[in-house]
DNA sequence: ATATTTTCTGTGTACGCACACGAAATTATT
DNA sequence: AATAATTTCGTGTGCGTACACAGAAAATAT
């Protein structure tokens, strides 16, 4: 019941402490050049009233621009990166007359050194806020120090670097969505299930995500003391697709109780798509991420689960609470983890349908 | 790549026309007064370039008061139709400067003739749209005629009734929501399971969502030819709760079997209040809703799935897109399914705290 | 006491649009 | 042809705020 805007504008706020509309603009900016005693008379109607400025008419005023600078991984037009950038764009439009503009730069995910020689140019279009996804973690803390020194705050988004100062961060709780992987792939399986449980090389590149869901995954394992279950660790090849479905054909001839594999990234597809060629096409499966070949094979029940994160959300979110807190001046949360969602063949359509 | 708007304005779209500013304002906003010559010069001009119009300075500009109002049953603050209230206030604070006023009635949802009432009321305040909850069939229908009438936009939220015109529908898909319920509910149960299904009495009010529900439930059933459970059909009381416990006491006494049981309503704090009272506290339940004590049985692990639908979500778009249809002159979608969320122990709390 | 600097303050203009009012152009009437 | 009625059009003002600039007041120096 607070929020009772009785619509108080600057020029009545000048009237009721007896100062001039500029005096108040002063105060209201900490423009500084006002004299103590105009200050607190201002202030102190500003106490008084609940002063709300008229966000429309600030920015409609407003000459300053903003220039976002967004630091994402190179991608494919189907990757789940392409949903981040749709956050991006979404937000570009929404607030396209707060006068800000949002340039992206990409780096190679698999390469530090692309990182570090992206963020680089970056800096040097003097951005005033960045936004970026902190993959590599030495190089990202490196990167977050300089821009500290140069006073250019910055968010993270899809994982965390705790130890940097960072404004905001949206993301899943990793490890939480890696034990709920659990739950749900290892729900009421037959005695002496076998469980296939994939990671992909990346060169030596370790995801910090990865990590904390596989963790999250086997904290559910040893919490349940499932030792009636059989895991069976593979590692993929993520460009190799022949030498996968070896190891795999592999696998389920030396294994003939297999029930159920997971990836802890958004390649199920590929899986799904090696099992279907194998005729394995009924192991339960469950993978990460709404791709849409994903999601085909969804809605054929060949995976069974997929667990989602609202990328387009994190995306938007990041920015608008950029635009709240620089523009607005408004206080915002540093850490927001975005829900776990659980999707299976029958609510994919609405998700999908409702967006954002 | 199409929504490149390059800040054009009416004065420069005037220049184009060669007409003057207030001609293209007609133009715009269809005010007549304009000569067929310029009208289509002005066309011209709007028609090659995308011109989007500055929305901060419009409503800045406009003088329009838009009233709108709410129709929705009378609630308790702990109950579901707060949720939807929150949606309302939400949208009343970031719509504030487009002047628009929401104004809430509330009806008794156990009587029709209450409704009638309310809605006379109502319609006296001569409102600009109205937003309702049809609860009842007949008397909604004879309540939108009259809208119609009158020319009063009107939309539905939660539920829908086809027939009438609406401007839009935002709500689950109740049916699908009930068959998801059963999957997850029915799911790898033991055989000869006994599985309880709850209705609440409502005096001989029907819900449509209800029915909807169970018509969803019923269909899983039957699809999957589920002849190793068996259902036990009760009804609840919607007041006397001691009556509730006896009849289910009973029916425990009765069936030793029963493991798994479900409301299709937001109830199921007051099943696992009497389960746990009756010490059959390890009855799978199922449930609608985030009440916060149906949260607490979840987080207790006493309530394994809740079924949640975002109703802030579902109140806040729909002003959203009032404000987008009658100010902006938008189009906008008229059937909006939200997503059917499935929110189990470990992922309610992310969930929650995103909020919207 | 006056000149000079510094600190402070009031006013005017712009943002992009809506809308009112009066003027101009057109058409109808005498 | 002259005037009245009607249709079309152009301009000016305001929405609530930001910001620049000139000018007043106060503080300091001469």
């Amino acid at each position: 019941m607070k929020n009772q805007n009785t619509k108080i504008r600057i020029k009545d706020i000048a009237t009721m402490a007896g100062v001039s509309e500029g005096t108040v603009d002063r105060v209201l900016h900490e423009r500084g050049e006002v004299s103590e005693k105009s200050r607190e008379a201002v202030q102190k109607v500003l106490d008084e009233i609940n002063y709300s400025p008229n966000l429309l008419a600030r920015s409609l005023a407003s000459k300053k621009h903003y220039h976002f600078a967004c630091l994402i991984p190179m991608h494919k037009v189907t990757d789940y990166w392409e949903s981040v950038e749709k956050g991006f764009s979404q937000a570009a439009i929404d607030y396209l007359h707060y006068n800000i503009h949002i340039e992206r730069k990409y780096f190679n995910q698999f390469d530090a050194n692309s990182f570090v020689d992206v963020s680089k140019e970056l800096v040097k279009s003097q951005p005033d806020a960045v936004i970026m996804a902190p993959i590599f973690r030495n190089e990202t803390l490196a990167f977050t120090k300089e821009l500290q020194q140069l006073e250019i705050p910055f968010s993270f988004i899809d994982s965390m670097i705790e130890d940097a100062d960072f404004l905001t961060y949206y993301g899943q709780n990793s490890f939480q969505s890696g034990y709920i992987a659990a739950k749900l792939l290892l729900n009421s399986l037959p005695d002496a299930a076998q469980v296939l449980v994939l990671r992909t090389d990346r060169k030596g590149a370790v995801s910090n995500q990865t990590i904390a869901r596989i963790n999250g995954f086997m904290s559910f394992v040893s919490e349940n003391k499932l030792s009636n279950i059989e895991l069976i660790h593979l590692e993929m090849n993520d460009e190799n697709e022949d030498a996968n479905r070896e190891i795999l054909s592999d696998v389920f001839s030396k294994n003939t109780n297999i029930k159920a594999a997971i990836t802890f990234n958004s390649r199920v597809y590929r899986l799904a798509n090696h099992l279907e060629i194998l005729q394995h096409a009924d192991v339960r499966l469950i993978g990460y991420d709404l791709l849409q070949k994903n999601v085909d094979y969804l809605k054929q029940d060949i995976v069974s689960y997929l667990i989602a994160q609202r990328p387009e959300k994190q995306a938007y979110f990041t920015i608008r609470d950029m635009c709240a807190k620089l523009i607005q001046k408004q206080s915002i949360t540093k850490i927001n983890y975005v829900p776990i969602d659980i999707l299976i063949k029958e609510n994919i359509e609405d998700y999908m349908q409702f967006g954002e």
